[in-house]
DNA sequence: ACTATACGCAACTGATTGGTTGCACATCGG
DNA sequence: CCGATGTGCAACCAATCAGTTGCGTATAGT
């Protein structure tokens, strides 16, 4: 497990905006700094500002075509988190447990 | 989901020393900002404010007795995040979303 | 070719924050 | 009772960051 992909995963996720952003990009398949700004308070500059965050986390990955730059989800990122909360919390929860081996089974 | 306790959440796990410090108390089982600040390079008011943002995203919770304020892991939260992942990831992972319906018969 | 659209980069600003120092208060042990 | 230990609170500093504005560039459509 990274613990610098951990780092960056998580602060990315810590912001509501961008957690906002993946849900929406998540919600729609994809889309453009400049859809997702449509529907927001802010420049399309702070957008694409989140996005590059969310990408440089591995959250997302962007493909240019044209003149566009598409953004889409990128679930790996997310099982590492899940398996690192699994791996601390653990101990204390029987459920959380649980989940962890769930996870081994379906990863092996 | 409580969307505010989630933004607390990452938010604390997203930085380093404070997933660390998760980590170590999780070890131990429980440590004082005194103990935890022995081990690092940084002052115990660094400690006990991080502590105490943790315990405020619900991750850790505090128990005074006498001069000593030990902190515990509340996996309880944990469990959210992973709920919000699962929730967010499931569309594009056939493992996350696996996950997901194991989580929910553990919950039922 | 020309205009409109979509994007990226850079500089600047205000707010947040991780860390420090200093101090005051409570508790334990002699 | 008194010194040592453990905490909490507040002020302060440096660094980071989210957001803005401004500008240059590339692509699509007419």
């Amino acid at each position: 497990m990274d613990a610098r992909r951990l780092d960056e995963l998580f602060a990315a996720l810590g912001d509501p905006g961008r957690r906002s952003l993946v849900e929406t990009v998540a919600e729609r398949g994809s889309a453009t700094a400049t859809e997702l700004a449509a529907d927001l308070p802010v420049t399309r500059q702070a957008v694409a500002k989140q996005l590059a965050a969310l990408a440089a986390a591995g959250l997302l990955h962007a493909t240019r075509t044209g003149r566009e730059t598409r953004y889409e989800v990128t679930p790996g990122p997310l099982e590492e988190a899940v398996a690192w909360m699994v791996e601390v919390g653990a101990r204390w929860d029987d459920r959380l447990a649980a989940l962890g081996r769930s996870l081994e089974q379906r990863r092996g």
